[in-house]
DNA sequence: GACGCCATAAATCAC
DNA sequence: ACGTGATTTATGGCG
């Protein structure tokens, strides 16, 4: 009695397509489909100096953000995800 | 939930351990069965985060690292799809 | 319409 | 070194 491939739990369901293998991809302004930015890992520097930001101001005026991103070399839409995330991850941790 | 609380703030570091052979068989027994939609709502995460003895957060992650597993492994030897990709959406660079 | 939150994808971290 | 659970960037949807 060994285990059993998890493939052959599959239901029978061959004729249809199962899950995302039909992906609703997103398009851009050409019809043509839009790749996804690769994530990028942020510097030591670049984390500490957002993360001593937030524990000043959680939410930052949008001048705040222009500066932050300029002086740490980033997009302001990086700026702005990263305080994004990081208020959930506050909220999940509950801190 | 006390344990979890004071081992954050006292920062507890542990080795991360895998889960159990039941907890896994159970997941992997919705994945499986539910391979069309394999997204469990709310309400059936903590159903089965209370078979498995696991926190919600664990069973959101457990999915989470399924999915995408799965589909690697699923489409690796697979035909590519010819996807059109396109040059015009370009991003700002940072230094990493 | 810009912004925040949520659930999630996907890459990456780290035991 | 790898596998697997956890965390970190990035996206789309909705309010």
């Amino acid at each position: 009695g060994g285990l059993v491939d998890p493939v052959s739990l599959i239901p029978d369901q061959s004729n249809s397509v199962p899950w995302p293998f039909l992906i609703a991809s997103s398009l851009n302004k050409h019809g043509m489909i839009k790749t996804r930015k690769r994530r990028t890992t942020f510097s030591r520097e670049q984390l500490i100096q957002m993360e001593k930001t937030f524990q000043k101001h959680p939410y930052l005026t949008p001048a705040q953000r222009a500066d932050l991103a300029k002086s740490l070399n980033l997009a302001q839409i990086q700026v702005q995800v990263w305080f994004q995330n990081r208020r959930a991850k506050c909220k999940k941790t509950g801190i | 939930a006390i344990v979890i609380l004071r081992n954050r703030i006292f920062d507890v570091r542990r080795k991360r351990q895998n889960f159990t052979k039941a907890a896994t068989v159970i997941l992997n027994e919705y994945f499986y069965n539910n391979l069309a939609n394999p997204y469990p709502t709310e309400q059936v995460k903590e159903e089965l985060a209370a078979k498995c003895n696991l926190t919600v957060a664990q069973v959101t992650n457990w999915f989470g690292n399924k999915r995408i597993r799965f589909k690697k492994s699923y489409s690796k030897g697979e035909e590519e799809l010819n996807v059109e990709e396109s040059n015009d959406t370009q991003f700002p660079e940072s230094n990493s």
